[in-house]
DNA sequence: CTGAAAGCGCTTACAG
DNA sequence: CTGAAAGCGCTTACAG
C-alpha cells in the first residue's frame, strides 16, 4: 500500500504552506479564491482526503453519532424489532443529511452498556433506541448524564428518567384503537401487554385504552387485561388464557402487533374469527401487519419525522442549544381486523 | 463541560510516566503487573477512556469498519430491505465480537458514493452491500481497488468484477425451488424477475431454474420468463401479463418473496387460488412470507453466516491475508403456497 | 491574505 | 521494567 498523501504534500505541490492548505480545504473566506480553487483541484487530482483522525484530535469534536441499539432479551439471531429496523433508516439519513456520521452498536440490555464513544472522542453524543426496563434504565442514564454526556433517547417522556427524549405519544395511541373499537361497537375488552413500571410504553397504552373504555362508561367490569412481552408467543398464550376464563370479548387490544398476530393465531384454533367473532388492534404497523388474516388495524409512529427529531435534538445538545422532550402523535391505520 | 483527563493526568496520579500510563492500559506486558494494576485502577477510578482520535492517528489504523448499503431505486422512506436489515444486524454483532466499530451508511446507488472512510482513515475497510446493477456498479468498484482500498461485497461471485465477494448460491437457489414444484407436480411454469447482466442475483436464480427444468425434460417450450423488479407491484403487474397472454401455468417462480406476494394478489384478483390453481415460489424468507396467504415457500439465504464472514474476510484483507471468495448454500423453505 | 509554530493526546522506538 | 522524546496529520491562534 502506497503511502497517503498528507496537506504538506499538497502544499508542496501548489506552492503554498500547509497551513493554506488546510484552509483552502476547508472552504475558509481567508484564503484568496484562486489559490483556494489551485488547492483544492490538486487535492482532488490527488485522491487527498483529511484525515479525520488528525482532524478531530485537534478540533476535539468528531462530526460522528453513535447509536445504541437495545436488543429485547431474545438473544438470538436475526430477527430486530421491525420497528427500530425503520428507525434506524431514518436516524441514518438524517445523518447523513447533517453532514454527521453514524456508528451503530447493539447493546444488551441486562450487561453493562459499552457506551465509551463519547469518552474515546469517537462521537459527539448518543441517541439510545430500544424498549426497556426502567428501572435497570436509569441508574444507567444518570451514570450518562453525570459524565456530561450527550444523549437523547427514543422513549416515554417521564419527569424521572435524566437525559432528553423524542417519543410517540403511547396514551394517545391507546386511546384511539379503543375508540375505534367501541365505534364498532365493542362492548367488552381484553388488553394483551404488560402494563407496569417497568414496560412504560405499554403501560401508557394501557392507559389511554382503559381511560377511554371511562369515558364511554364501560369501565371497570369490562376490562381485563393480561401480561405479554411483545413476542407472538406471548400474545398466543395470553389469548389462550382469556378463552381458558371463559371470557369472550367483544375486542382484544394488542399492546404490539406481534402480539395481535399471536392473539389471532390463538382465536383461530378456536375456531372464533377475526373480526366476526372478535375485534383485534395491535400497535406498531409492523410490515407483517399488512399481510396477516385478516390485515390488521393498528397504531402507527411516525419514524421518519422520530428519526429526524432525535437527530436534531441530539445536534442542538451538542452544540449546547436550549432541548426539550418531544411527543409526536400517533396516528390510526385501519384495517379488516377491526370492521364487521 | 469538564475537561477530560488525558494519560498525564493519570500518570500524575500513580507517579508514574505517561508511556507507562500508556502502556498498562494497553496491558502491555512490558509493564510490572502491579504498577499496571494501579494504573489502570486509577484509570478507572476517573473514568479515564483512552483518545481514539489521538491512538487512531499514532496508529495508523480506526478498529472500524463502514458499511455502505446501497438502496434500490426507490427514494421514499423507511421500507427497506428486510434481507438487508437481517445482515446488517449480523454485521453488527459481528464486529463488535471482533472488538470493531461500525459505521453504517446508505448510500445512493447512482449518484456518486460517499465512500472515503478509509481515505480519511475513519475505518479500515469497507462492506458493500446491496443487490445492484453491476454495469454502474464495476467503475466504482474499479476505482476502489485502484485506490487500494479494503473491501468485501455482498453478491455473486463474477470474475470479471473487482474485489472480494461473500455470496449465497443463487444458482442452486432457483434450482432448489423449481425441483421442488417439479417434484409438486408442476409441469408448466413461468418465472418473474428481470433476468439480465443488470441483475446478475435475479439471473443466476433464473439460470438454476431453467437448467433444472431442462434436466427434468420440461424445457423450452414450457418455460417463460417476466421481467420484474423486486417489488410487490412489479409482480402483481408481471403476474398480470401473464394472465393477459392466456397462459395458465400450473406455477410461477418468482425471483424474490415480495415479487411473489404481489403475484399471488394477482391471481387472487382472478380467481385463482394457491396452491389449488397455481404453486408459488418466492426467494430471501423475509418475516412478511411467513404470514402471507397462504405461506410462501421460498429460498432462505443464511444472514448470520454472511455478516460473519463478510467481516472476518473483511479483517483478513486489512491484515494482507489471503482471501478467496466464498458462496454459501442455499436452503429451501417448503411452506403452503407449493403444495396442493 | 499567508506562513511559521504550537499543540490536540496518544504510541512506540530508543536509551537506560 | 521505566522514562524522555519524537511524531502521527491536522487546525488555528499569532505575527506579519
Amino acid at each position: 500500500m502506497k503511502d497517503k498523501a498528507t496537506s504538506f504534500d499538497i502544499a508542496h505541490m501548489a506552492g503554498v504552506s500547509q497551513s493554506t492548505v488546510s484552509r483552502a480545504l476547508s472552504n475558509s473566506p481567508l484564503v484568496n479564491k484562486e489559490t483556494r480553487e489551485r488547492v483544492q483541484r490538486i487535492a482532488r487530482e490527488m485522491n487527498y482526503k483529511v484525515d479525520k483522525n488528525a482532524s478531530n484530535l485537534r478540533k476535539q469534536r468528531s462530526s460522528t453519532i453513535a447509536l445504541l441499539l437495545f436488543e429485547d432479551p431474545s438473544p438470538d439471531d436475526s430477527l430486530i424489532n421491525p420497528f427500530f429496523m425503520s428507525m434506524l433508516g431514518s436516524i441514518t439519513r438524517a445523518c447523513a443529511s447533517m453532514n454527521y456520521d453514524l456508528l451503530v452498536s447493539f447493546q444488551n440490555m441486562n450487561g453493562d452498556w459499552h457506551a465509551e464513544y463519547e469518552d474515546t472522542n469517537k462521537a459527539d453524543g448518543l441517541i439510545l433506541l430500544g424498549y426497556g426496563d426502567y428501572l435497570d434504565y436509569r441508574d444507567k442514564l444518570t451514570q450518562l448524564q453525570e459524565q456530561g454526556t450527550h444523549f437523547v433517547r427514543w422513549g416515554a417522556h417521564d419527569a424521572e428518567y435524566p437525559g432528553i427524549s423524542i417519543g410517540c405519544d403511547n396514551y394517545q395511541g391507546g386511546q384511539l384503537v379503543t375508540q375505534h373499537l367501541i365505534d364498532q361497537g365493542a362492548k367488552t375488552f381484553a388488553f394483551i401487554g404488560t402494563a407496569g413500571q417497568r414496560a412504560p410504553e405499554f403501560m401508557a397504552r394501557f392507559q389511554g385504552h382503559i381511560d377511554t373504555l371511562a369515558s364511554a362508561g364501560l369501565l371497570p367490569d369490562t376490562a381485563v387485561q393480561y401480561n405479554a412481552v411483545s413476542t407472538e408467543d406471548a400474545g398466543f398464550d395470553a389469548t389462550q388464557k382469556i378463552l381458558d376464563s371463559g371470557q369472550r370479548p367483544d375486542a382484544i387490544v394488542c399492546a404490539s402487533d406481534l402480539i395481535a398476530v399471536g392473539a389471532i393465531k390463538c382465536l383461530k384454533k378456536h375456531g372464533l374469527g377475526v373480526p366476526n367473532d372478535i375485534l383485534v388492534g395491535g400497535y406498531d404497523n409492523i410490515p407483517i401487519s399488512a399481510f396477516t388474516t385478516p390485515t390488521l388495524t393498528t397504531v402507527q409512529q411516525n419514524t421518519k419525522k422520530a428519526g429526524e427529531l432525535l437527530v436534531s435534538n441530539l445536534l442542538r445538545l451538542i452544540n449546547n442549544e436550549k432541548v426539550t422532550d418531544y411527543l409526536m402523535p400517533a396516528e390510526l391505520i385501519v384495517r379488516q381486523s377491526s370492521q364487521k
